[in-house]
DNA sequence: TCCATATATTTAGTATACGAACTATGAGAG
DNA sequence: CTCTCATAGTTCGTATACTAAATATATGGA
């Protein structure tokens, strides 16, 4: 059978990739009543504590909208807490929860799983490459 | 500055690459009233006429509760007819209007320049290495 | 014929993405 | 000091996506 158009586009593929790799780490993370990304706001946040919003959507590349969205249910579910700050009362700052600082490193550790779990196919050297131009192609 | 751990997920790498091409998709195709999901599903369709939805998510893995809204607004937007198949009613036959027949092939000139513009990065070898694990990485 | 099963499609609910409008706050010009 | 503008964050509307449940049609067997 002749190879589709639509299998050689870009978008396609990334959209598939994408979707399956969301997959992998939304049965993973579902065990701890987190999205992936809500996972990855999650983990940025404990690298760092104290960030506002503005600057985790800068970090993580996402739009206030969304950000803002997935804090809330954050926040509910008692991962984080959202403060006001002091020195300019429109920013916030984000802090882990004690739950959430117990937490992080077991969800750290399977972020790692699911990433060797959806590279496993590719060797060493083709796992980097991958990943020199998906960030190339950020550009 | 160090780098974070998440810019090595390859989740978040395949989002915001998905993302970044979602979005010159984006901007080429809403010339014609389209987004770049029903660009594709158009571009199928115009492919191969009288296909049943299912077989269109097949083609395109997609599910059914997403395609069923993307041929709803296809079929509202003017571009695509569903017919009731005779010989067997549970399938629908999706074919291109005249308007659409008309219009595939700018939108599929857009799309080869769509991609194009996104891997100008890259070189030719490495275009179809991308493509190549990309493609493994759905297994 | 009637029931169970299989296939296809639709509907409902949750999460994400993104543009646009809106609110609250801070900063700067006059 | 006040008015205006810029910034941070929220809210809203539209469009994906996925899961599960509901609906419609056809087929096979008793």
């Amino acid at each position: 059978m002749a190879k589709k158009a639509y299998e050689d586009c870009i978008l396609f593929l990334l959209s598939k990739a994408f979707q399956k790799a969301h997959g992998k780490f939304k049965k993973r993370f579902q065990t701890y009543g987190l999205t992936p990304l809500q996972g990855l706001v999650l983990t940025a946040v404990s690298e760092e504590e104290g960030l506002s919003a503005g600057e985790i959507g800068k970090l993580l590349v996402l739009d206030q909208a969304t950000l803002s969205g997935i804090l809330e249910r954050l926040g509910e579910a008692g991962w984080i807490i959202k403060e006001i700050a002091e020195e300019d009362k429109r920013y916030l700052r984000i802090y882990l929860t004690p739950k959430a600082r117990e937490l992080t490193g077991t969800i750290i550790r399977e972020r790692d799983e699911a990433n060797e779990e959806i590279m496993s196919g590719l060797r060493l050297e083709e796992r980097l490459l991958l990943k020199r131009m998906l960030t190339d192609l950020q550009r």
